[in-house]
DNA sequence: GGCCTGATGGCCT
DNA sequence: GGCCATCAGGCCA
């Protein structure tokens, strides 16, 4: 479903648990010099402000988190495990942090170039699988953080139907934010495209 | 200034 | 399933 800037808007200013399942199966796409790539989303997880212990804005804002803090419709990109980008989508209600981490996607447009970002020589289902391969097959990294979605080349197509979907703990994050009963904020499509699932360390409720 | 940790991924067994 | 590279951010002194 194409909508205006005004309804994607109001679509992101709502919280990311909202905003989570409705963004699975939109299409992503992302226009830059070396060309278009885009990929139908098939794995976000929601994390939200303050009040979330999984988020990295749950000690307010800093440099890096900033953009959380801001507009919905911004990127929040940031570094990872000393090599990885991982990319963020910004939403939230007025006054609080939120954003969705785009976990996996599976490419409908432009293979080649995402071949080439990837430095794969053959094709895989899973190209796209983690938010850090996302990223790169999408070519984001830190020069993108805090822009918005057009000013990063890129264009969001809602899905036209809501579909069917699973939840479940969010991937490898430790302590309380990481407990699948209190934050089951991991959402995805049954798809080969997505990641598979690890706890993080020292998580509560993993027995239950 | 120093120390610890991580919203990972790829390679090895 | 296990291991670990590699470095920025965040926290504490």
């Amino acid at each position: 479903m194409s909508v205006t800037n005004q309804a994607l808007e109001e679509f992101l200013s709502r919280s990311p648990l909202q905003v989570g399942p409705e963004l699975l199966g939109a299409r992503l796409s992302r226009q830059s010099e070396d060309g278009l790539v885009t990929v139908r989303l098939t794995e976000v997880e929601a994390y939200c402000g303050q009040q979330d212990p999984g988020s990295h804005a749950f000690r307010g804002p800093t440099r890096r988190t900033e953009p959380m803090f801001g507009p919905p419709g911004r990127l929040y990109v940031y570094f990872s495990y000393g090599m990885h980008w991982c990319t963020n989508l910004v939403a939230h209600e007025p006054g609080v942090a939120g954003a969705l981490l785009l976990r996996a996607g599976e490419v409908v447009e432009g293979h080649e170039l995402v071949l080439a970002r990837r430095r794969k020589e053959v094709w895989n289902e899973k190209i796209a699988s983690g938010p850090a391969n996302l990223a790169q097959a999408l070519g984001l990294d830190g020069a993108s953080t805090g822009l918005d979605l057009a000013s990063a080349g890129m264009h969001l197509e809602l899905p036209a139907h809501a579909e069917e979907y699973l939840a479940s703990g969010r991937v490898g994050v430790s302590g309380a934010g990481g407990d699948p009963v209190a934050y089951p904020w991991r959402y995805y499509l049954p798809h080969r495209s997505v990641s598979a699932y690890r706890p993080g360390k020292n998580v509560p409720n993993l027995n239950r």
